[in-house]
DNA sequence: ACCTGAACACCGTTCAAGT
DNA sequence: ACCTGAACACCGTTCAAGT
């Protein structure tokens, strides 16, 4: 990459990290590129979508959530893990408001920029849930897609601000659906 | 209303049907005026807010499930009374993609246009959770505005294409975790 | 090889001018 | 009393023209 386009680039992803923590994954590109001062087809040739400026931004996220999977897999408790690292994912789509919708919309489209990050996301979590199976702890009748469901539907609630109050509440309510009752 | 005022109204109202139904409730306002044939200012006044509109299009439905919820709570099992109007619930924002995410802002804020219906909805199924709740079939520890959030967390899942194979699967989770599962 | 911003086709919302 | 649509301030996306 020429050094002038290596500065763009940089300089489009440090003001994109800036504003859509201001205002969310769906704020506005045009002014993302307005504020790195670069222009608006600079952008686009580098991020062809919104989805690829994202996957830009979040992919060493991503990576970190799945290398955290990885090490929670051969760590204590199979049913603390799974739930740990639920919590880690769903604090990461909270630092990230209007992540979770184009992840949701990703996970099922190969074309998606963001579709690989998200398969693998779902991945890591399956094999936490597979562990959590295996030893009793979690319900045996749900899969990888059903938790990847579970944490959008936690994540988008977190973006409400309605439900802010209720946010742990409702995820331990979630995490009781999710693994055995071992008290029962 | 002047009758041109009243045929206008009632114009828009039919159009924003149709085209909420097609495109789903955030569909352009504009092509909503344009399509009853119908100047834009019209549209404005009639219905100041797309919250406005929303609530003359869906008052009666509302209304629908708050008289189900009161029909339920002196029908058979109180578990199976509030499992039922769950599914209607969530069948009726299915039928209205894009609805839940403005009831949601709207559950918390006064202004809304949309602020009564939703906290008499919310109350409806505070009603038949509380009364689960008292026969042992619900868990113990849950309020409405959390029944609520669930609800609300269910139907966003549902207009997600990726979600819809396991959208059923999912209801029973959510179910499940909210009643006391007498087996254990 | 890369950058720029005008151009195009849209929005939501307001409001002066009309009937 | 009500209606209309131009006007304003925005979008996302493309692409001809520049360096």
């Amino acid at each position: 990459m020429r050094a002038d386009a290596k500065k763009n680039y940089d300089q489009l992803l440090a003001t994109a990290r800036e504003v859509f923590t201001e205002q969310g994954a769906d704020a506005s590109l045009r002014d993302i590129a307005r504020r790195a001062e670069v222009g608006l087809g600079t952008l686009y040739r580098h991020f062809p979508t919104r989805e690829a400026l994202l996957e830009a931004l979040l992919r060493s996220s991503f990576d970190a959530l799945a290398a955290k999977a990885r090490e929670l897999e051969s760590s204590g408790a199979s049913d603390e893990a799974l739930v740990s690292w639920l919590q880690e994912t769903i604090a990461f789509t909270h630092e990230h408001r209007g992540v979770i919708a184009p992840m949701m919309g990703a996970i099922e489209d190969p074309e998606s920029a963001l579709h690989a990050s998200c398969v693998m996301l779902r991945a890591a979590g399956a094999s936490l849930l597979a562990r959590a199976q295996a030893d009793g702890n979690a319900r045996a009748d749900l899969d990888g897609s059903e938790l990847f469901d579970l944490i959008a539907a936690l994540a988008w609630l977190r973006e409400q601000p309605s439900h802010a109050p209720r946010a742990d509440r409702l995820f331990s309510v979630i995490t009781d659906a999710v693994l055995v009752n071992r008290d029962a």
